[in-house]
DNA sequence: GTCTATACGATGATAGAC
DNA sequence: GTCTATCATCGTATAGAC
């Protein structure tokens, strides 16, 4: 395997585990096993690597989303999908974790984040739209805002999980949100 | 004013803004105009300088809570006016942000935040309870895990709202958390 | 209590040899 | 392409004078 891509990798692992501002080009040297020379040949420096590692992730997670949201199957299903998927680790979202840190507020990788979000959201509110025309979900819910809060709840129960230590957190915050969902369909 | 207290209000405004690690020493002596001595005697460190702090917004956050979940209150009133207070600012939680960070998840500090979410969340599964006992919300929904739900919807919430850099995201994620409610509340 | 001086490792990057 | 110096700056903390 090259050594950029050795790079590659120890840059999103350590994204992962311990965010931005604390992946240092330091610790991916030793990671990779690349010397400093290497790191700054194929990048420009910190930012540019954090970007070129994070487009590789982002490029994933969508892979993952697009599973779920298989355009084949009943809208319900897509929901309560999204909903149950296990996520029990405390890391939390590879992208959403990021954006706590002021650095990338200001820098361009927020934007692979907010990307990232949008998208998600297109198919929550695709699914949410499709299950109201088929009388599964009641006429006058508001598809667009109920879309955001799904993805929030996901978002929001890793902080939740991370916050008391504790992984059924997010579990139940999915739970709750599939009650919600449900009760919505079958009393309506 | 003594110097203890400008140094703990500068501290708590750069835990806002910027996050605990991004917080250093030197800032907090800039921003309060303290020497590096005074700072040094008054706390053991920068983790037990947090740690004041963040006591002291824990108690502010906590009275804000107390004051949307008056006793008195109408159960759904309480419910709606968690969903509905306006949470315009991109900075998020001045809590929850912090849990992005590696550091935290390892320190003292963390408790602080857990033992805040689960104060929210105990608020919140009263008001659901009392909800369903009074006939506001179907009997068989599940008030523990959606109290989780709809706390994760607020820090969720602020973690679309920057990563698009749309404060509305927010807004619209307290939205749908409230057309899920007041939909099970009217259909059931 | 408050200040200045000092220390030492880490960070993020550049220079130049191979 | 990859490596090893080398660098200026920052972060965190201690020492000791006033």
């Amino acid at each position: 395997m090259s050594k950029r891509q050795n790079i590659l990798d120890a840059a999103k692992n350590l994204l992962w585990e311990q965010g931005f501002e604390a992946m240092s080009p330091k610790k991916v040297m030793r990671l990779s096993g690349a010397g400093q020379g290497s790191l700054y040949h194929h990048f420009e420096g910190k930012e540019d690597l954090a970007l070129a590692a994070l487009t590789e992730v982002d490029s994933e997670l969508r892979a993952a989303i697009d599973s779920i949201f298989d355009a084949g199957k009943d809208p319900m299903d897509r929901l309560y999908d999204y909903l149950n998927t296990p996520r029990g680790e405390l890391q939390g979202c590879k992208l959403g974790r990021l954006v706590g840190e002021k650095t990338i507020i200001e820098s361009n990788i927020c934007t692979i984040v907010g990307a990232y979000f949008d998208y998600v959201c297109a198919h929550l509110k695709a699914a949410l739209l499709e299950a109201k025309a088929s009388g599964d979900l009641p006429p006058h819910l508001d598809a667009e805002a109920v879309s955001r809060s799904l993805a929030a709840i996901i978002q929001g129960g890793y902080i939740l999980a991370r916050g008391t230590g504790d992984a059924r957190q997010m579990q139940m915050a999915q739970e709750g949100a599939w009650a919600m969902i449900e009760g919505l369909s079958s009393a309506h």
